[in-house]
DNA sequence: CATAATATTATGTGCATACATAATAAGAGT
DNA sequence: ACTCTTATTATGTATGCACATAATATTATG
């Protein structure tokens, strides 16, 4: 080795991410090329390679052909998270699970529900609503459209025993989705529905898959007030 | 080429995650090995670990050595989103932005703002508040708090001129940070600084951000009513 | 001087090979 | 049966090399 220790991309990746930590190489700057790096640590370029690759996959470093690698000015920072089955949830909480169903039935959409799906104002679709609870506390109320024509199979599924959401994650993959986050305040039938008073802020998530160019689902889920949605940077 | 077209790791990423969709490989299944895949697909083995890692990464499949590479059982969703400076999404939105400084002053932190940055109860942290407009109207509520040890150098900057949320974000990097969403009813001091009701609900986030071992700061802000924000799958 | 054609260059990728490592399976010994 | 040891194996990674590709820099051309 001609500069110290192991030579993994993973100590290369680390030791980049300190020079750019300890603005060695500040934002915006133009860093060595890989060739350069590889001597520098005495590895491969491949090697060099692959750590600025995880390093520009992360939002650290901006690269480009010919141009060179420069150290992202940050304009922008990414958040992640994993979103669990409710199941999963509730129970990694330490928590008993149950889910009630409240509705099961095909029927025609709302216009806004249809267009979110992508289907014709006359056709049907799957109308799934049921309230899902940590230790016989309302945890999460979910209103869920499934289409049909995309999933057949769902309407052979008892849904008041495997829940549409568990059910739906094991068996239907999807190729593309959205995820919309908002604050809404509760009206009178949800805070009925949850036993809470009216016009308190609940968390709502609203999620849209695909699978291909055919919708797949789209599903409302209501958070119990004071519920907090964890992210990484 | 044994098997059609090109082999471009992109390309036996496709394919491989074909075979998952249409469910000729379902969840839980184990698919073949590597060597066998770049048999079947006609390339090296590095071509197909690259195509299986990106996967891996994603989430669509579970990789064990010796064990081999099976679909995803319990796909828990991964959700992304990039978080951009304030003044940048006010501006993508093709809004004039603005924003005030009500307050930038060094004072003792409350208990829990300091357990967060982890300083003692006794010290000193930089305490900023500010709202930022989107064409005049209230958009975001900023409280910072920062922490004066581990960037002295803030002391030095106009706050009026550069938005502390803008400045840290283009001079000081972090190595880890966490970020939560909740939703929250107006209380009369905020209903009042932003033009609305008591009780409306509105998104916050609560982003804290650290180097190393040290705190950088904790942001709360909270979102205009009605916000949405928008996340990849 | 502006614009189009061409050369240069840093990153991007594919491949063969070798070896490392973690997880599992098989076997030895009790 | 049980535990401990020892193969076996699929993934994980490092390397050298060749060539592809996108950007940029340079030169030619009107």
């Amino acid at each position: 080795m001609a500069n110290g220790r192991a030579h993994t991309w993973q100590d290369i990746h680390e030791r980049i991410k300190r020079n750019i930590i300890n603005l060695t190489w500040p934002p915006g700057e133009l860093i060595p090329g890989e060739v350069e790096l590889a001597q520098e640590y005495g590895c491969a370029r491949t090697t060099v390679n692959r750590a600025l690759r995880e390093l520009a996959a992360t939002g650290v470093v901006d690269r480009k052909r010919k141009a060179g690698t420069r150290v992202a000015k940050q304009k922008t920072r990414q958040v992640r998270a994993e979103i669990p089955v409710i199941r999963t949830q509730v129970e990694a909480q330490g928590a008993a699970y149950r889910f009630q169903l409240l509705e099961n039935k095909i029927k025609q959409p709302s216009k806004a529900i249809a267009k979110t799906l992508n289907i014709k104002a006359s056709e049907v679709a799957l109308h799934i609503r049921s309230i899902h609870y940590a230790d016989e506390l309302p945890f999460i109320y979910e209103d869920r459209w499934i289409n049909v024509k995309t999933i057949p199979k769902i309407k052979q599924v008892d849904l008041a025993q495997t829940s549409a959401n568990e059910w739906l994650v094991q068996h239907v993959p999807f190729t593309s989705g959205e995820f919309v986050i908002q604050a809404q305040n509760t009206n009178k039938k949800l805070a009925m529905a949850l036993g809470l008073s009216v016009d308190e802020a609940i968390l709502t998530s609203t999620r849209t898959t695909w699978l291909e160019s055919k919708s797949v689902t789209t599903v409302t889920l209501k958070y119990s007030p004071g519920y907090q949605m964890h992210f990484e940077i």
